[in-house]
RNA sequence: GCUGGAAUAGCUCAGUCGGUAGAGCACUUCACUCGUAAUGAAGGGGUCGAGGGUUCAAGUCCCUUUUCCAGCUCCA
């Protein structure tokens, strides 16, 4: 295989390569793409064969740089062709992305079609084979140059620039790019490749700027790649709970209710039900939690004293005219009620209710507390991001000296909670921290923000915790701990949150008396142990694929009597299991077995009973389970009933 | 809120040029009493999301609106 340097110097190596691959110089911040690829059926790292006084550092499509360098280029071949076929469109960013790569167009939207003529020009281009080339401009240059392509938007990022900025750019035959790069050497590289969908997105990310028309795609550099990327990206559909929700009967929508205001249905119902037993059970009698059980709205005054009023006002309900004046009066005198976003004030007035002294504390509330909030239209997704949702909320009031510990208690809960999920592989730890740019936006100063959150990251380093920090995601009243899940595309939403209040106690007048008979100031945690009970739903739908553990399951065993002959034994077997508080049922329908078992299959039942004479005349019964179907021994039904009790009492999962 | 797509029986979907609304599954009834992924027959079921317009005539064309979907923005 041969390297050219910039230089115009080239290296020959022995390996014959036959798939081409990706070289990065460093020396000079610029691309080069290198031939690479399979010995004797083996992928090769090309820095293992690399000399190292040509100051190469060879990237594979096995790097992340390496597939990032790949899919950028191909996002710059995507631009050209949209130039060939749409002179009009103006180009503005185009990064590649986990899994692939999107553009960002000024330009009509498109269709399937239009995508499906943009990849066939795309596929072209490939062919064709350009070289990839790069040269840099002074300021004005690069401005001039642009402002000669017509490409306002690029002219618009180089004089974002620094001024000292080097500017790049980057040329394949008749396209030239603003690009900070690197790139491949050659277009010819990127020879599998799909563009998936098209949709608006915002210049800028910036929601009062131009809507621009945005094309996504994906590519790899092997054909078996791509065509297993599809495929999952096919496959992952049966998995969205948005679909499989509906299907399994869990919940439904309404037009005339409205939107993000799910309706759960019997089944769904049942698995929320049990999920809501176990929390509270497991806050009340293992972690000291007392349940509280309060309005879920109340007058603008509450929200008020909480800032609420002024710093979320646009996410409440409000109940009544909505024009009122300073005083959350409106205009027909009556006061002015909002449904409640939170659960904090309510429970900080429990708490008041009685004096406390430092021996109460820590003072642990817990309510299965259902909240509103007034999300804007477009932001609406199954049972992820709803109007109306409950939550296992709960605060927890403490000395300085209990902040810690009690913090250490609620991560310790929250794992508890995940691990017996079954997904505690799946989460992300977030640290979200205020931001000092827009510290209107929040209570309190710098000061008082730097201490809470160094208070944080001690705790969270004293735990060992795998964390992220990021700006701009705490509460307005204090530093969050998120743990964070993807769903099944890939977005990331919060499952679990544990803050620290530094603020609240104040506004609200909270205090206990210590040692001394001197009123303290108390801290507060807000926290939730299993979280939001939708989304919790839809992730375990979506984790487990719809056959969720069998101690969830609102149908634990269903027993098929092969004819209505053995149907006395089949109550027997059902009365035995209720007996055990097993969730049971008998398909007394008049089809063949065979039927009833497909039924139970497509609803995921995890255990099937079939009764027949054997099983009559034996006692037993011959389970069948979910996912092993082929797996079927007779046993005795008191051996099956203790076999699955202690099943579902140590909610076990697969 | 923004961009685009969609909405026809309980569900999944077909419906050509604007000319009497269809299939499969599900449901009901009857027969069958069955051993591990669909027994057979018959029947009922629709203001084609809602409102308006064009037309002799609208599921189909136009406008408004609601909901759902994919993204963007937002997520205190």
């Amino acid at each position: 295989m041969k390297i050219t340097l910039k230089d115009g110097s080239s290296k020959e190596y022995a390996q014959a390569m036959s798939v081409i691959d990706i070289a990065t110089d460093i020396s000079e911040g610029l691309a080069r793409m290198a031939c690479a690829g399979e010995v004797d059926g083996q992928v090769v790292d090309l820095r293992t064969i690399v000399d190292k006084d040509c100051e190469l550092n060879i990237l594979t499509f096995n790097d992340d740089e390496g597939k990032k360098v790949f899919r950028h280029t191909a996002a710059h071949i995507l631009a050209q062709a949209v130039k060939h076929l749409y002179p009009e469109a103006k180009c503005t960013i185009g990064p590649s992305i986990e899994e692939g790569f999107y553009y960002d167009f000024d330009m009509p939207s498109l269709s399937r079609e239009d995508l499906d003529k943009i990849e066939a020009e795309m596929k072209k281009l490939v062919k064709q084979g350009d070289e990839i080339t790069t040269f840099t401009l002074p300021r004005e240059e690069a401005i001039k140059l642009m402002e000669e392509k017509n490409e306002p938007y690029k002219v618009e990022l180089i004089q974002d620039l620094p001024e000292d900025a080097v500017i790049s750019f980057y040329t394949q035959g008749d396209f030239t790019d603003l690009c900070a790069g690197p790139h491949l050497m050659n277009t010819k590289a990127v020879k599998f490749f799909k563009l998936t969908s098209s949709s608006g997105a915002y210049w800028r990310g910036d929601s009062n700027k131009k809507m621009l028309t945005r094309i996504y795609g994906t590519a790899y550099t092997k054909k078996a790649d791509l065509e297993e990327r599809l495929e999952f990206l096919e496959n992952i559909k049966l998995r969205d709970h948005n679909r499989l929700g509906r299907e399994m009967e869990l919940f439904t929508t309404v037009d005339v209710i409205g939107q993000g205001l799910p309706l759960f249905m019997p089944k769904g119902t049942k698995i929320i039900q049990t999920l809501q037993r176990w929390i509270e059970d497991l806050e009340d009698y293992e972690w000291g939690y007392v349940r509280t059980r309060t309005p879920l709205m109340a007058k603008s005054d509450l929200y008020k004293i909480s800032d609420h009023w002024y710093h979320y006002k646009e996410g409440m309900f409000l109940l009544g005219e909505d024009d009122e004046d300073e005083n959350g009066v409106s205009a027909s005198g009556k006061e002015i009620l909002a449904l409640r976003p939170m659960t904090c004030p309510f429970q900080y007035y429990v708490y008041k209710a009685t004096q406390k002294s430092y021996r109460d504390l820590p003072y642990r509330m817990g309510e299965t507390s259902t909240l509103f909030r007034n999300e804007d239209s477009g932001e609406m997704h199954g049972l992820t991001r709803v109007r109306q949702f409950t939550i296992s909320e709960g605060h927890l009031v403490c000395t300085p000296e209990q902040i810690a510990e009690e913090f250490k208690g609620c991560v310790e809960l929250a794992k508890y909670c995940l691990t017996t999920l079954g997904v505690e592989e799946d989460v992300t730890y977030r640290m979200s921290k205020w931001d000092p740019e827009n510290s209107e936006k929040y209570l309190g100063t710098a000061e008082e923000w730097d201490t809470v959150q160094d208070a944080m990251r001690e705790i969270l380093n004293e735990i060992g915790l795998e964390y992220t920090e990021e700006a701009g995601e705490a509460a307005f009243y204090g530093p969050k701990l998120d743990i964070q899940a993807k769903n099944v595309y890939g977005k990331e939403d919060t499952m679990i949150t544990i803050q620290l209040d530094m603020f609240l106690a104040e506004r609200f007048d909270m205090y206990y008396i210590d040692q001394n008979g001197e009123k303290k100031r108390p801290y507060i945690i807000h926290r939730t142990s299993m979280g939001c009970y939708e989304r919790t739903l839809a992730w375990l739908i979506e984790k487990y694929a719809g056959a969720l553990p069998t101690w969830l399951m609102p149908e634990q065993v269903r027993i098929l009597p092969i004819s209505d002959k053995y149907m006395d034994y089949a109550k027997k077997v059902k009365a035995e299991l209720r007996k055990a508080d097993v969730k049971v049922e008998i398909d007394e329908r008049a089809e063949k077995i065979g039927y009833k078992i497909r039924e139970a299959r497509l609803q995921k039942i995890p255990y099937m009973l079939v009764v027949g004479a054997n099983e009559e005349a034996e006692g037993t019964v011959t389970p069948r389970r979910r996912g092993e179907e082929n797996a079927r021994e007779a046993m005795k039904l008191e051996a099956f009933v203790q076999m699955i009790t202690e099943e579902i009492r140590e909610k076990k999962h697969d």
